[in-house]
DNA sequence: TAGATTGTTAATCGATTAACAATC
DNA sequence: TAGATTGTTAATCGATTAACAATC
């Protein structure tokens, strides 16, 4: 694949937002957009909207703006979501549960694949067409299906073991639910979903 | 309350990270901690976890560090989060069930209050010990009981619509998972949770 | 054509880092 | 005391924005 140098995180960052609302429009049966709508919606300025897209090329025309199902496209094809994942669940508690039934991640190309966890009781077990693994299984699954991205609900406590292994399997893409900073080589990446840091960040706001 | 003007927000979005931390080490009963090793666990650099504290205060000793208990103490006060917040969730499909059974809220002093929703199938259900309640109560319940958070897990087509009634019923922090920027007057703060937004920045960088 | 909006350049703004005096 | 580490200043780095020629 062609590399794309030097290009900040923080733009790939939202391309994903941008990705959303534009799915939004197309339900909306818009045909067209501007930088300048686009960024109304989102909360951004349309001078960034522009200069974010051109690391990627030149999707716009001069009056009439965006095509929205084009862009759309586009931006799907930069992140490589114009194509299915799969992805492997470690830790099927009250979180891996709720994953494993949640029905967002198929409508947007990511698709469980196989869920794990270390508890005897739970091994076995159906979760949404699913049967339970063992972690010991993980390795050998994850090569046999070829999947390349995992999602941590572990307790905080295993969670760094537990990627260890992961990346032992070939992972190379963790999203970590546990309260927990990950230490991973270069060439990992990992990105964190903690929900009472968010509530928190928000608390600091709350004062009369 | 004191006003604490112009510190950035991007400063604040890091003390949730920096409280996770201190957390880890408390449990591991380590006594002192520096920017340093902090810095290393996390990622960041040693300067900018001191540039950051700085805004708030002077929370260490030269030659030994900080005390991490009372540094875990500090960002608690400044976060607010040294007292229980009221959390009210909208929308008890398959991912407000998950959020009314998580345990992780509650240690971290987040207690969900009420659930509400708008099928008439839902109301009256008993989960995790509340009782789902109908959206047109909404207004009064979160007055009654003095909520001031909210939590929305319901279908991106009926966010904005829920969003604008929970902030005609006071509340000025929201935690949205539907994948939707939401529009909110200044004085709200909106933070969001889309995993799916997480996974497609890191397929972005799964080239070979 | 006139109006609108792009892609891009240069200016501005803000965040991060390096360095160090102060001091535990 | 010697060594370690803070809090802070100034320098650097990078991201955002304003402005505009190009052009649909």
């Amino acid at each position: 694949m062609g590399s794309r140098p030097n290009i900040p995180d923080i733009v790939i960052g939202r391309l994903p937002i941008y990705l959303r609302a534009l799915y939004r429009m197309i339900q909306e049966e818009k045909e067209y957009t501007s930088s300048q709508e686009l960024g109304e919606r989102l909360g951004i300025s349309s001078a960034q909207i522009r200069k974010d897209l051109s690391h990627f090329g030149e999707f716009g025309k001069q009056g009439t703006g965006y095509n929205i199902k084009f862009l759309h496209e586009k931006i799907r094809q930069i992140l490589q979501v114009d194509r299915e994942w799969l992805i492997a669940v470690v830790g099927v508690g009250d979180l891996g549960h709720a994953i494993a039934h949640y029905r967002g991640f198929a409508p947007r190309g990511f698709h469980v694949a196989a869920l794990f966890d270390s508890a005897p009781t739970k091994i076995g077990e159906q979760i949404g067409g699913l049967t339970v693994m063992p972690v010991s299984a993980m390795k050998d699954e994850i090569h046999r299906q070829k999947i390349q991205v995992a999602m941590l609900s572990v307790p905080a406590e295993h969670a760094q073991q537990v990627a260890n292994e992961l990346i032992g399997a070939g992972i190379r893409a963790i999203l970590n639910y546990a309260p927990i900073t990950l230490a991973v080589p270069p060439d990992v990446r990992v990105q964190y979903i903690d929900p009472v840091a968010h509530l928190q960040h928000m608390t600091y706001y709350l004062r009369s």
